[in-house]
DNA sequence: GAGCATATTATTTTT
DNA sequence: TAATATGCTC
């Protein structure tokens, strides 16, 4: 009621995007080529069901695959409509999954205060499982086990069914631990990631009521990255939406790149069969791209064979070629790269356009030393979570154990941090008389006078240890979690124990600190959940943010990042590297023809990133686990026409090609052209693995000039001394120093409001913005 | 029970 | 190579 009329939600929408937006009702599939503004389309279509066709945000449930994206999407929806969609839900199925569950858990044996194990936990769990039972752990790695549960889970197979499918050695010892891990997760009031999905898909299932209150509620799903979505997600998308039929998907077949996660790329392979009367609109015009990157990725993306099929068109004219750099090596690779972005940045414009992607995270640790040498300032997506750091899962750990007193996961870690004299001895008889008793870690500690052999010290450790928790259970209640967590670090001095560790203590002190602003944040931004304790409401978040989380565009610095994370992400200048066989596609991917269509995928999703430049490297050889291999170019590339290429080669291996070359001066292995062909049968299956010795003559230079610059690197030149920052909380301010590199980097910021004051915190963390004055 | 040294082994991608 | 697991010592 602004007074305003409906804004032009259709202008300048091509005829596809109009349709897809102005369908009113009924199942509609939107097959999105990369880059073809299906954002836009989502959000305008939400925008106008509110607006034009009157629906309320209350009954719009949206699933995005990011929390990011989820909040992009929300301010998009709210700009288009000049206000917040209240109500309205939208999420990724993982945070969507975790609200249902809070609401109902007492259908599946938890309450709303139930904790969500992360893969640490849950892997702690199953190898405890798979010791007490007596399955060896060397026989079967907990890791496959936990992987074929959770595999089990996402397609919808409970344990008694599991056990009777199961044949082989290793699915009988899975059917075993997953019967045990669901009373242990049971019994913590706890839940695994998968179980965010399948609990609530089991209760829908269950109680035809609640469906039909959903059902109810919701009379418009959207769900974006339809084609990774899997079995279980599937069946909540069809629970609630299956009977209106108002389901509008918005995919792209040719970018399912989560098989491996259960992801089912037949979900949009055959909505139509599963929704005949499903509107299917396609959206091939390319807004992103130049024709050159188009061209390269369409003829890419072609030799698939399960697929839609599709050839996106470009709109921007010209584009200069993609270029296809072959290197010496991975450093050299990566030396060339920084080169290259060195140039794009004194030539073209900035380096927060530039991105660098890779296939394996392993391969970021050679990108950042290129980075660091050249001065090139960048930013790490995805490798090491704030959440994932030691003093945060720590104090996380306390949190957990004080909002759901039956999560032993949480108790165990608590119970050492700071260290408090009990050990592996007294855990064993706990936990030992616990299960005994049926009672949690904490409930037995309760009782710990009452078990025999333990030393009065430990007895006095663990009292207090329930005395604490208890006093913070009373404080949760009606305290924000800032301000617990500060009371809650004095109280088992935590911050004493890191002062005690000297240096690396002060660094992990500092993003102690950063936590317990975060801490403040969640709740001012997120306003709290109804019939939420802020604790818990904290606590889901913790659980559920990744690195992408967390990317904020402030910063003028390349972006690096596996291709997996950089889906629906894109960069004017894009670098895709490692492009060999064996690496991408990876050389597991040989033996099953799907696992190699969806590495071929991936590839097209890494191509399609980019707007104007795209550069493709390979190398000859790569370190791999201490390795150095020999490698050669993917066949993803060998199988292309030339013309999509111009072709270049490193500084290096120009400069050696005739005297100094480590491929003409050395044994017959080392020989050029067999690399280059290497089409002999040893090396099938990927990587050939013959033993090389590391033999390279210019390797002390090289070794020498690199310990020199180690000290010089910078993350953030960005932020300088004197500059004008704010923070989302602290308001604007000054920085007063820059101090620390990479994502330990931090600023010491004197903020304009005096009650705050100076604060040092870390840039990673901090979501800082420049300027704003 | 904790800290240190040595051994082992893994390396795909993430909500 | 580097992170983790195990074993050994205090």
């Amino acid at each position: 009621m602004d007074g305003r009329g409906p804004p032009q939600l259709s202008t300048a929408l091509n005829p596809a995007q109009r349709a897809a937006v102005e369908h009113a009702a009924g199942p509609l599939l939107v097959v999105a080529g990369a880059g073809s503004g299906k954002t836009r389309v989502l959000t305008s279509r939400i925008a106008r069901l509110i607006e034009v066709h009157g629906v309320s945000p209350k009954a719009i449930l949206a699933v995005t695959f990011t929390n990011k994206a989820a909040g992009e999407m929300r301010e998009r929806v709210g700009r288009a409509l000049g206000h917040d969609p209240a109500g309205m839900w939208i999420g990724t199925f993982h945070g969507i999954g975790a609200r249902v569950l809070r609401i109902h858990a007492d259908r599946v044996g938890r309450t709303p205060e139930y904790t969500i194990y992360d893969e640490d936990d849950s892997l702690a769990v199953v190898k405890r499982i798979m010791e007490r039972v007596r399955i060896s752990t060397k026989e079967f790695a907990p890791k496959l086990i936990l992987g074929e549960i959770s595999s089990a889970k996402n397609a919808l197979v409970p344990p008694h069914e599991y056990e009777t499918l199961a044949r082989t050695p290793l699915a009988k010892a899975a059917a075993t631990v997953y019967r045990e891990l669901e009373t242990a997760l049971r019994q913590a009031n706890a839940v695994s990631f998968d179980d965010l999905l399948t609990l609530p898909v089991q209760i829908l299932t269950q109680h035809a009521e609640l469906r039909e209150r959903f059902a109810e509620r919701f009379q418009h799903v959207l769900v974006d990255e339809y084609q990774d979505t899997n079995r279980a997600q599937y069946e909540f998308v069809r629970l609630i939406a299956g009977g209106h039929g108002n389901l509008a998907v918005v995919g792209d077949d040719d970018q399912a790149i989560y098989g491996w996660r259960g992801a089912d790329i037949r979900n949009i392979l055959d909505f139509e069969r599963d929704f005949p009367s499903a509107t299917v609109v396609r959206l091939e015009e390319n807004y992103r791209s130049t024709a050159p990157i188009l061209a390269l990725a369409n003829d890419v993306i072609s030799k698939n064979e399960e697929r839609r099929g599709k050839t996106l068109r470009a709109t921007r004219e010209g584009g200069e070629p993609v270029v296809l750099l072959e290197c010496a090596d991975d450093r050299d690779e990566a030396e060339s790269i920084a080169a290259a972005l060195t140039t794009w940045r004194t030539t073209r414009g900035t380096l927060r356009d530039c991105a660098v992607l890779y296939r394996t995270n392993s391969q970021s640790r050679a990108m950042e030393e290129a980075m660091r040498r050249a001065d090139l300032p960048y930013r790490l997506v995805g490798a090491v979570r704030f959440y994932d750091r030691r003093e945060i899962k720590d104090l996380v750990a306390w949190l957990r154990l004080i909002a759901n007193p039956a999560d032993d996961e949480a108790f165990r870690r608590a119970l050492t941090a700071p260290k408090r004299g009990v050990g592996e001895t007294t855990l064993e008889l706990l936990s030992e008389q616990a299960r005994t008793d049926g009672l949690s870690l904490l409930e037995e500690s309760r009782r710990i006078d009452w078990v025999e052999g333990v030393r009065p010290a430990t007895r006095t450790a663990l009292t207090d240890l329930v005395n604490t928790v208890d006093r913070f259970r009373a404080l949760a209640t009606d305290t924000s979690v800032d301000q617990l967590l500060v009371q809650l670090i004095t109280a088992i001095g935590y911050d004493t124990a890191l002062r005690n560790e000297g240096p690396e203590g002060l660094d992990r002190l500092d993003n102690v600190r950063e936590l317990v602003t975060s801490a403040a944040e969640v709740i001012i931004e997120d306003g709290g959940e109804v019939g939420m304790r802020p604790l818990d409401h904290f606590l889901q978040r913790a659980q559920l943010v990744t690195g992408l989380d967390q990317l904020g565009p402030e910063a003028d610095a390349v972006t690096m990042m596996t291709v997996h994370t950089a889906k629906g992400l894109e960069y004017p200048m894009v670098c895709v590297t490692g492009l060999e066989d064996g690496l991408f596609p990876l050389s597991r991917a040989f033996d099953d023809p799907a696992t190699l269509e969806e590495e071929r995928r991936l590839l097209y999703v890494a191509i399609t990133r980019a707007g104007e430049r795209l550069m493709l490297s390979w190398a000859h050889q790569r370190r791999r686990n201490g390795e150095l291999l020999p490698s050669i170019i993917s066949s993803f590339m060998r199988g292309l026409p030339a013309h999509h290429f111009e072709k270049r080669s490193s500084m290096k291996l120009r400069g050696s090609a005739r005297l100094a070359s480590p491929f003409a001066s050395t044994p017959a292995i080392w020989d050029d052209s067999r690399l280059n062909r290497g089409l002999s049968d040893g090396a099938r299956g990927g990587f050939n693995r013959t033993k090389v010795p590391a033999w390279n003559p210019r390797d002390g230079e090289k070794i020498s000039s690199f310990v020199q610059d180690e000290e010089s690197s910078q993350d953030l030149p960005n932020f300088v001394k004197g500059e004008r920052v704010a923070h989302a909380k602290f308001g604007s301010g000054t920085i007063a120093e820059v101090s620390g590199n990479g994502k330990d980097a931090k600023v010491t910021i004197d903020f304009d409001d005096e009650t705050i004051g100076r604060k040092r915190l870390v840039i990673a963390f901090a979501g800082l913005t420049r300027g704003f004055d």
